[in-house]
DNA sequence: AATGAATGAGTATTCATTCAT
DNA sequence: GATGAATGAATACTCATTCAT
C-alpha cells in the first residue's frame, strides 16, 4: 500500500503539470515506472486516482489542522493556526494543492459526494472559528469564510517563491488583512 | 463579425459548463447552432475561440475600469471602483468570468502572450492603486493585490445568489476586509 | 476560354508541387486568385481540372508530334524527333508533365477514358515507328516502346538543369541509348 | 516483429492499389485483420508505415545486389546482374515497387533522410558499374544511369505478364539495348 | 462572373480501458 | 504483481462541394 502513495506523488504531479483532462494515463504510468497495464493493478480508472489524490489531501489537511488547533482557545489565534496550515500544506505539496484547487469538479458520482463532505467539514471548520471571530455586521460570516478561502486557494496561481517571499509570510499577509479586515 | 460575438458566447457556456478539455468542439459546434465545419469558418481551431474569449473579455473588463476610473481621485475610492466593476463584470458575464479564472493556462504560444499582457496590464493598474493606499509594513504591495485578486476571482467556485445576496453585496464585503485590512 | 488556360497552369504547378491527392481546391483556388466558390464556376470538380490538365497537355503533345513529323520519311530520323518534342515539351511544361507521369490513374468514368485513348494514340504513333526501325528480334516492339517511355518518364524524378545539361542532350542520350541498342 | 513484417506486408498492398493519400489508415488496418487502434501499437503512423515499407524494401534490394555481385568481375555481366536482380524484385514485391516508385516524395523529416541514403547508395552503386562500361563520350554515365532506372522503374506502369513476357525478358531487352546503346 | 457562408462525410490520431498470460 | 497486445469510442480538424446572392 507504500506504492499506491508513490503513484499518488507522481499522478499528482502530472496532473498539476498539464491538468486532469489533458493528462493522459499513459504520462502517468510513465512518471511511474510502471507499465500502462501494472498502473490499472493498483487502480480501476483514472478518476479513481484523481479522488485518491483529493481524499488523501483533504484528510492530512484536516488532520493538521486538528493538531494545530489543539488546545488553542482565542479564536484570533485559532484563525491564524489555520491559515498558517493551509498555507505550510500548500509549500509541501503544491501538486496536490494545484489539483485540489483547480480539479474540484471533474470527480463525479460517489467520489464527489465522499470529496464534497470533506470539503464542507473543512469549510464548517473554518466558518465556526470566523462565527467566534463575531465580524462586523456588513460582511456576513458565509462571504468571509469563501473570501478567505479565495485569498488562500488563488496562491497556485501566482506565488513565486523568489519574488514572494516564504509560504509563512504570505500567511501572514492574509492573516493580517483578514482579522483586522474584519473587525 | 457579429456572428463571432454570438459564437464566442455560446462557446463560452459550453467551456464554463464543461471545461475547455472536455468541451468538445463539437459541443460548442451544436451550442452555437452551426455545423462542425461550419465552426471553422470563422475559427480556425479550438484554441483560437478560447483565445477571442478570453482576449474581449479582459479588453471589455479594462475598458469597464478605465471608464468606472475616470474622475475618481482618492486611492480608496479608486479601490472600490475596481472591486464593484470586476464584481459587476462577473455577475454579466459568469461564464466568461468562469474561464478566464480557471482556463488561463491552456493557451499557449502568441495566443497566450497576447492575454499575458492584458492580464498584466490589469495586475499593474489594480497595484498602482494599492501602492496608493500605502499599506502597512508588513504586507507588501504585490502580495496584497494578488490576495485581492484570488478574493474575486475565485468567487465563481462558490457563489450562489440565493444564498450569497447580490454580486454588489459581495463586492461590498471584499472592499471593507481589504481596506480595512490593510490599514 | 483563356482564363481556364490560366488556371489549368496554376493547378499544374500546384498539383505538381504537392501531388493531385495532397493539394487541396483551396490550395488551387488560391493560386489562381480567384475564391474556392470562383473556381467552381470554371470547373466542375477537382477531377474535372485534373482531366483538363492532362487532356490538354497530351493533344498538344500529340499537336507537335504531328507536326514534329510532317515530311519526314526515315524511320530513325522520326525516332528522334519524337524524342526530341517529348523532351522540348518536357522543358516547358514541367507541372503538366509531371501531373500527366505521376496522376495518371487518378481519373476514372468518363475523364480516364478520354485521356486513355489519347494515351494509347500516342503509344501508337511511337510503336509504328519503332516498328519501322525494325528492332531485332529479341526485343519485342511492344516492350521496347515502354522501356523508351520509361526512359523519357522518369526524367522528371531525376532532372536537375545544373547537373544534367539541357532536356536536348538528355534527348539526344535517349535517342543514342535506344537507336544502337535495337538495332 | 514479425507482425510488422506481415503488416507492412498487407499495408504495402493497399498503398499499391490506392496510392498512399487515397489510401486511408482504415483501410490498412482492414486489411491487416487488425483494429484501426491496433494498428497503431505498431507504428506511430502513417509516414512510419510507409518508410518501414521503403526502407525495408531498398535495404532487401541492395542486399540482393551485392550478393548476385559476388565474384562477378566483367563488368557487363554485372549490370545485367543488377538488371535482373531490380526486375525479379519487382515481380516478387509488385506492391513495394510500386510504392517505391510512386511515393518517393511522400516522406519528410527524418525519414525521407534515411531512406534518400539509401537511394543514393543504390545510384552509386550502379553509377560505379557503367562507368566502369565506359560508355560513348557523347552520354555521360550519371544521364545514362538515370535512363537506365527509367527503365526499369516505369514497368510498373504498363507491364502485363500475359502480353509482355516474364520479368526476366523484360530484363533482357532493358540490358540488351542499354548495353548495346552505351558501347 | 464571382463570392461568403455553410455543410456532410471523412481524415489521422489519441484515449481510457481490458485481457490473456 | 505486472505486462504486451489490442480495441471501441472519441477527438480536433480538413475536404470537396453547394447555394443564395
Amino acid at each position: 500500500m507504500d506504492r499506491k502513495a508513490a503513484i499518488r506523488r507522481s499522478a499528482a504531479t502530472v496532473f498539476a503539470e498539464q491538468g486532469f483532462d489533458r493528462a493522459s494515463i499513459r504520462d502517468v504510468a510513465k512518471a511511474t515506472g510502471l507499465s500502462l497495464a501494472g498502473l490499472y493493478y493498483y487502480y480501476k480508472g483514472k478518476d479513481e486516482i484523481l479522488f485518491d489524490i483529493q481524499n488523501q489531501a483533504f484528510t492530512t489537511l484536516l488532520e493538521s489542522h486538528a493538531k494545530a488547533l489543539a488546545g488553542v482557545r482565542d479564536a484570533e489565534q485559532k484563525l491564524r493556526c489555520v491559515v498558517d496550515a493551509h498555507l505550510a500544506f500548500f509549500a509541501e505539496h503544491i501538486a496536490e494543492m494545484k489539483v485540489m484547487s483547480r480539479e474540484s469538479e471533474q470527480l463525479g458520482g460517489e467520489y464527489a459526494k465522499q470529496v464534497d463532505e470533506l470539503k464542507r467539514r473543512y469549510v464548517r471548520l473554518v466558518r465556526g472559528i470566523v462565527e467566534e471571530l463575531k465580524p462586523r455586521a456588513d460582511v456576513p460570516a458565509g462571504v468571509a469564510v469563501f473570501l478567505l478561502f479565495g485569498m488562500m486557494n488563488w496562491v497556485y496561481t501566482w506565488y513565486d517563491a523568489k519574488r514572494d517571499g516564504s509560504p509563512a509570510e504570505i500567511a501572514r499577509a492574509a492573516q493580517e488583512i483578514f482579522l483586522k479586515g474584519l473587525r
